[in-house]
RNA sequence: GGUAGAAUACCCAAGUGGCCAACGGGGGCAGACUGUAAAUCUGCUGGCUCACGCCUUCGAAGGUUCGAAUCCUUCUUCUACCA
């Protein structure tokens, strides 16, 4: 259950904790992203090192592969990847519409091919609900339909219609001990479907509210909107949730806009193509200029990478192809998103967050395509 | 000493008269990545403008031809075999 402890009095952050089976957590806090049952290079060891309290996976993957009879005889996802601390789960409604080409949306779940093989399946509220009951999470997502933002207006609110009933169903399935379970807004861009999506969603009646439909091709500026659109619905007292978001200053910039927990992959994504993230911005590790360079990823960072290898280093490692180099940048990069969430509850805690965010929104220089956004987002 | 073969851009390597500034790899450089089908993907990689275009390249020097990396001559270097 979730815990208001302070609202900020400049912007909408929020100081929480959120109570699940296995264990607090803090808000704002960031969920690094463990799709199969691994946060891609790191094992629990590293991640609860530099800070991680919670991890979230992937409900679709998992069914997949090993599938559900596994998890089951395995006693759950916190036994099998030996991860002993909370878990969220994805209902997998985002991969049915990421990956899954084949796919038919009928009203009581959506029946599509495996990506792997082509295996016919059918993923319905009923059985994300399951599915999640047997991986044991401590917070699992309901079933939502998550449309391209390109869509039309009548696809669009059909999809949140389809979202909202998929809602009523996962909310009434049976669920793990304990289990805490989010509803999803959908909406797109479209002020009027996400108040509408918010309010059902909250008359239902959830133990937290996730913000979808965003980071799905629409620009800085939509999705901020979209979080905008949807924020002022959900109720105070409960966790907000933004799904798959984002880059750090995105983050400081949801933050204040009331969000209180985030996923992304860009963290560990970014690290095994060669990149890493600082409060400056990003630092391309394979760059030229990083050949001699001895200094850390980060100037100042305490994460094991940057306390024990040089630029030159990581960046020969890349270069050879050494696995070592992705768990290092991995590594610097999930500690520093964790660490950024600390930097802001302490902000928050002290009421400094908005100097904090207006700091971070001047040095913080984001890459070419979000400097894109930024201006979309002045005009 | 003789015979045969080979020399192509940073490296390997295709090309054997015009469609060649020259396939394809590698390497190098740059960019992308947002509820992960991603240790992935995309672009550039002779010079100048960096658009069109122009200039200099395929061991070296000559030659044949309207036109040569491609044909001929000589030279240089390397490889294989024979002495």
């Amino acid at each position: 259950m979730f815990k208001l402890l302070k609202t900020d009095g400049h912007t909408k952050a929020r100081l929480g904790q959120l109570r699940t089976v296995h264990g607090v957590i803090d808000t704002p806090i960031f969920m690094p992203v463990g799709t199969q049952a691994a946060v891609k290079t790191l094992d629990p060891r590293e991640l609860r090192e530099l800070g991680a309290q919670i991890i979230l996976s992937n409900t679709y993957h998992l069914c997949i592969r090993p599938g559900m009879e596994v998890m089951e005889k395995m006693g759950g996802l916190h036994q099998f990847m030996s991860w002993p601390y909370p878990i969220l789960t994805d209902s997998g409604g985002y991969q049915v519409f990421s990956l899954a080409k084949i796919r038919k949306i009928k009203p009581e779940g959506v029946s599509f091919r495996s990506h792997l093989d082509g295996t016919a399946l059918f993923l319905g509220p009923k059985e994300a609900m399951h599915m999640q009951k047997v991986l044991g999470s401590d917070i699992a997502m309901v079933l939502d339909e998550c449309p391209p933002h390109t869509g039309t207006q009548r696809q669009l609110h059909e999809a949140v219609e389809r979202t909202i009933r998929w809602a009523e169903h996962c909310r009434q399935q049976p669920r793990a001990e304990g289990q805490l379970v989010f509803g999803i807004v959908q909406g797109a861009g479209r002020p009027e479907l996400r108040e509408q999506c918010a309010k059902a969603l909250v008359s239902i009646g959830f133990d937290g509210y996730a913000i979808g439909g965003v980071s799905v091709g629409e620009t800085e500026a939509e999705m901020m909107k979209a979080v905008e659109y949807t924020e002022p619905f959900l109720p105070a007292d409960q966790a907000r949730y933004a799904m798959g978001l984002g880059t750090p200053a995105q983050i400081v910039e949801l933050v204040a806009r009331g969000v209180d927990m985030f996923d992304c992959v860009l963290p560990t994504r970014i690290a095994r193509n060669g990149a890493a993230f600082t409060r400056k911005g990003t630092v391309n590790i394979k760059a030229a200029y990083c050949k001699t360079d001895p200094g850390p990823i980060e100037e100042g960072c305490t994460c094991f990478a940057c306390r024990n290898f040089s630029r030159a280093y990581l960046r020969h490692l890349i270069n050879v192809e050494e696995i070592l180099a992705l768990r290092m940048i991995s590594v610097h990069n999930c500690h520093m998103y964790v660490q950024l969430m600390t930097d802001i509850r302490r902000h928050i805690a002290q009421e400094t967050f908005a100097e904090f965010r207006a700091e971070f929104a001047r040095t913080y220089i984001p890459s070419k395509n979000l400097r894109a956004c930024k201006v979309d987002a002045a005009e």
